[in-house]
RNA sequence: GGGCCCGUAGCUUAGACUGGCUGGAGCGCCCGGCUGAUAACCGGGAGGUCAAGAGUUCAAAUCUCUUCGGGCCCA
């Protein structure tokens, strides 16, 4: 296998560098000198793009061992959040540390496509409001500007991803509306049937009036609505009095059957009395304060007690009259039922509408109770309920009220802020309803699926031993009909006679009346595909439904490998290897993947689920537009740029947790990228200049070139890439970039560099050796780091590599780099810890003394035992230069009294400070403030580095005299062919300084 | 009402599983330094009842319980 990838000189983020030449291929090019993310990064994402380099990478890995990478598909919208930029921003990294470690990756991204959302916003688009309206337009035309739309969402999401600088199969993503995808749903659903697991039965569930559709749990929003809150009387039938019963919902009293009480609570016929008015109630008998109190009475007395399940039987006045041509009479009707979901609040007498709550249905089964629903799809009375025939039944709550007023049973009424269920995309507030409906029986599964989400690795772990079997253990039948247009139909003929058939494949459709190769096998066509009954001869249609979209996801795992027409490709990949997706995913995705696959497979279509959490906005409220807090991706990633929005998300938090997103959180990450720039202008400027071949060296040939300090820096450097597998390996992207920072900020850029810039800026001949060994030690570390980094940030990563040598045509074909056990050093790491701890000290005690580090101090005394001043000893050279210290002195003896030391522990020891200033230390001191303000100067002048310059000084007599064995020293500083004295300095600038309370007058011109 | 997660400086957070020196950082603020990485960089300072209370322990931010507050999912 060709491990060699060549580049073409021409292209690449360097495009436009005249560098000609396969020398250039290992030599070490300038980079740019600011970090401008957004612009690097554009020449970047050309430079793949151009060069194809994610097509090559992958086709590089292609004999590794295969990894069944599974996108979660997000709802395409058009445009992608800070969630998605999360979520995918993880999935990247991940697939390229993947792909580092050889394997071949499977990583096509999809998209859920289906569905209300994109129905509601053509309804918008088209002006439509209703299903008839839906159907007056055309349903063929509907279902082609749903289609069109969502392709035309799905392209802008797809740049939106990639300017992210996601690499994932874009041009061939799964898509929910494809034909091959919408077989394997229909497999499944024949699977289903096949096991008894697919049935029609009617129930009571959420439904959307407007949308004129069952909801599943899923698409509901909860936010809290004021209701009515009342009490309404149901006289008894025999003797005085009435029970007492509590309701939110007055619209649902029509379809009243039964009143529920709980058997073992105790009950009172009670009387009420205050304000001349007197009143019999039966109620649960701890509530006669509240309930008193609630209807505006003052006394109460209890006339009776008894148990709620004595209460069972008796009959009450129902508060409507209903004619019987709509509903059967039946033993039980109108009557004190019992149940167990009773609580233990309000009045405890519960009103139950068979039709309306699914408990209630549940108690009018035991009972044999007629589950009247007076209420038609568009959630308007229906002629079974005259005195409101037509209305909307939320809307008619008030004029119910008005009327039970009116009869005097209405005991109390006053309005509750309680959680309400919405649509989830048209914001309506649900009913429930009592409807036929299509399930899957998940509760005959269920035992199955909680073993399979015991044998799946979570991560973390609490995922899914917690909250994903807590979801599993509640789970009901999964409702899969929807009464509407823009989905995958239901593959499910029915005759008259009753005969049902499920289409599994495509070649089994072939077989109906009206099917045409290639048809489009959404509404309103396949509509018209018939079967002949094999029971009766009659014609088989299909039932109108289209799946809920939930169930479209949940099949991905094999849809999108052709499943069931090519079973190739889901030999080869099956099952997913990973998916992760946000903790909503538990009910959501997850568990649709979890049902689809068990009912399938028998398994769980996933072995490892990784959570991660949300977005939230700076405040952690969630974001919405209606809240208008939402923070757009694309407008950092254009300011702040791709890689330190990435970089900040992963390092802001564990993955698992929420994350208030900060305003100037990218500029932080931004500035932990900007320093590693930093260090690689720094370097690249100087190998550049000297020509350094990293090609020429490696860690053999230069390991006795190394200084201590050197060995140090890679000691660090091979821990910071230990510790950097181990925490993708255990996906702690948050420590990953904590990792990367600490090294960054603390030992590349704030110590090594500032240790290595003498040795670099040396030219001397002899030093050569010793500087190619700090330029081998520094580019050990950037290109460590480049590889490091480069699943976070791809893009810095790819220039950086390109730039410094990099031998492939991308950082990301690279291998992921192994670290070296024997490089560590922790003998060397200490002595280093000890030193920073001093140095850091001493900086400290010039600032108490008013001593700047420009003035050398005349000694430092390091007392401490003998390890501990070995340890020290090691990097005394390092101390010096540092501390800008003339002598550095080590003593196991306590710091004696004869001197004027300023004397601090350091830990194992104490560091003893001599701040005497002798009068070589001044003129040292003198020369060093007069290089700096020459320099400030020709800045200022914004002169070249190279250009040379004449410089005079005016300085009081004594202080010319003290820097004057300087001169040579500092003219060679500052680049001047002549330095002298005058008493009237000229020049092209001429400034006057302030040197410690002494003026000093400089004037430069510049050379010719 | 239930399950899960979270609560540490003005803001964002490390440390919690496996209890132990003066609870670390970053941003912001104040002060200083450096000036051949420079529309950068470095150091210092102020700022914490570790949400509150109780318990276990020689010792609690950390373990246990209760309460309060926030988030997600449900009822």
């Amino acid at each position: 296998m060709v491990l060699f990838y060549k580049r073409p000189p021409q292209s690449g983020p360097t495009a436009g560098q005249d560098i000609p030449g396969p020398e250039w291929l290992a030599m070490i090019k300038q980079v740019r000198s600011d970090y401008n993310a957004p612009a690097i990064e554009k020449g970047v994402q050309d430079f793949w793009e151009k060069d194809n380099i994610y097509g090559k990478t992958r086709e590089f890995r292609s004999e590794g061992e295969k990894f069944y990478f599974l996108d979660g598909p997000p709802y395409t919208t058009g445009s992608i959040h800070l969630g998605t930029a999360m979520n995918k921003t993880i999935k990247d990294v991940l697939i390229r540390f993947w792909r580092m470690k050889g394997y071949n990756v499977r990583d096509q991204p999809g998209f859920d496509m289906h569905g209300l959302p994109i129905e509601v916003q053509v309804e918008k688009k088209i002006g439509v409001r209703s299903k008839r309206e839906i159907e007056e337009f055309g349903i063929d035309n509907f279902v082609t500007t749903c289609k069109n739309f969502a392709q035309e969402l799905r392209g802008s999401m797809t740049d939106q991803f990639r300017r992210l600088g996601v690499w994932m199969d874009w041009d061939e993503p799964y898509q929910t509306l494809r034909p091959d995808f919408i077989e394997a749903a229909w497999w499944t659903l024949s699977r289903a049937y096949d096991k008894d697991l697919l049935v029609s039965d009617s129930r009571v569930l959420t439904w959307c009036p407007r949308c004129e559709t069952a909801l599943a749990e899923a698409e509901i929003e909860y936010w809290d609505e004021k209701d009515p809150s009342v009490m309404v009387e149901f006289p008894l039938k025999e003797g005085d009095g009435s029970l007492l019963i509590w309701t939110t919902t007055p619209w649902t009293l029509p379809s009243n059957m039964a009143v529920a009480a709980h058997p073992d609570f105790d009950y009172a016929k009670v009387r009420m009395t205050g304000g001349g008015r007197s009143k019999t109630v039966i109620i649960l008998e701890s509530q006669t304060g509240h309930v008193a109190s609630a209807g505006g009475f003052t006394g109460t007395e209890v006339l009776e007690r008894m148990k709620g399940r004595d209460l069972e039987g008796l009959e009450y006045i129902p508060p409507f009259d209903i004619d019987d041509k709509y509903r059967k009479k039946t033993e039980w009707r109108h009557r004190v039922v019992l149940a167990d979901y009773v609580e233990n609040d309000n009045t405890g007498l519960v009103h139950t509408a068979p039709g309306f709550g699914p408990d209630d249905y549940e108690t009018g089964k035991k009972y044999g109770l007629d589950p009247f629903c007076p209420v038609n799809e568009a959630g308007r009375f229906t002629e079974a309920f005259p005195l409101m025939a037509g209305r909307k039944v939320k809307a008619s709550d008030q004029d119910l009220l008005k009327h039970l007023d009116e009869k005097g049973v209405l005991f109390a009424s006053e309005k509750v802020a309680h959680r309400y269920g919405h649509c989830w995309r048209c914001k309506s507030a649900i009913i429930y309803r009592n409807t036929n409906q299509w399930f899957l029986k998940v509760t005959a599964i269920k035992d199955k699926m909680l073993a399979e989400v015991d044998r799946v690795k979570w991560v973390p772990e609490w995922a899914g031993t917690s909250r994903e079997r807590n979801w599993v253990e509640g789970a009901r039948d999964w409702c899969i009909s929807r009464q509407r247009y823009w989905g995958i139909p239901m593959p499910v003929w029915t005759c008259r006679c009753g005969e049902k058939r499920v289409i599994g494949t495509y070649d089994e459709l072939k077989e109906g009346n009206n099917y045409t190769e290639g048809m489009d096998t959404h509404r309103p066509w396949i509509d018209e595909v018939t079967f002949r009954c094999p029971e009766c001869g009659g014609e088989m249609h299909r039932v109108k439904d289209v799946l809920d979209v939930w169930f479209d996801s949940g099949v991905a795992g094999w849809a999108d490998l052709g499943w069931p027409s090519d079973k190739k490709q889901f030999e080869e990949w099956w099952p997913a290897r990973f998916i992760v997706e946000a903790h909503d995913q538990t009910r959501g995705w997850f568990y649709s993947q979890l049902a689809a696959g068990v009912i399938s497979f028998d398994r769980a279509p996933y072995d490892e689920v990784m959570m991660h959490g949300w977005i939230l906005d700076p405040k952690g409220q969630k974001m919405s537009k209606s809240k208008g807090n939402v923070i757009d991706p694309v407008e950092i990633m254009d300011q702040t740029g791709a890689d330190p929005l990435r970089f900040y998300m992963l390092r802001s938090n564990a993955p698992w947790d929420d994350t208030a997103f900060q305003k100037d959180g990218p500029k932080n990450g931004r500035k932990v990228l900007n320093t590693y720039w930093n260090v690689v202008n720094f370097a690249s400027t100087y190998m550049n200049i000297d020509g350094y071949d990293p090609d020429a060296h490696n860690m053999d040939s230069m390991r006795d070139c190394l200084r201590d300090e050197d060995r140090w820096m890679i000691s660090r450097t091979e821990k910071m890439k230990r510790d950097a597998a181990e925490y993708l390996e255990g996906r702690e992207l948050h420590r990953l970039t904590r990792v990367l920072e600490e090294y960054i900020l603390e030992d590349l850029s704030r110590w090594y560099v500032r240790l290595v810039r003498d040795r670099t800026w040396s030219e001397d001949e002899d030093a050569a050796r010793d500087k190619n060994a700090s330029y081998f030690t520094l580019h050990y570390a950037i290109m460590s780091t480049a590889l490091t980094i480069a699943p976070v940030c791809p893009h810095i990563a790819e220039e950086v590599y390109l730039h410094m040598g990099g031998r492939l045509e991308s950082v990301h074909m690279e291998d992921w780099p192994s670290w070296d056990a024997d490089l560590i050093r922790d003998d060397l790491e200490y002595s280093m810890k000890l030193i920073q701890d001093i140095v850091e000290i001493i900086a400290a005690e010039r600032q108490k003394m008013g001593s700047k580090l420009r003035w050398p101090l005349k000694s430092v005394i390091i007392c401490g035992d003998k390890e501990t001043t070995d340890a020290v000893n090691v990097f005394g050279a390092v101390l010096a230069q540092q501390g800008n210290i003339k002598s550095v002195e080590y003593t196991d003896k306590a710091p004696g009294k004869n001197r004027e030391l300023v004397a601090v522990s350091f830990g194992p020891g104490d560091v003893l400070v001599d701040f005497e200033v002798t009068p070589e230390i001044a003129s040292e001191g003198y020369a060093r403030e007069l290089i700096r303000r020459i320099q400030q100067m020709r800045k200022d002048m914004k002169l070249d580095v190279e250009d040379y310059i004449f410089c005079e000084i005016k300085a009081e007599e004594d202080l010319e005299g003290s820097v004057s064995s300087w001169v040579g020293h500092i003219a060679g500083e500052v680049r001047a062919k002549k330095l002298v004295f005058t008493d009237s300095p000229g020049g092209e600038s001429v400034k006057t300084w302030d040197v410690s309370g002494r003026e000093i007058v400089i004037g430069i011109s510049i050379s010719v």
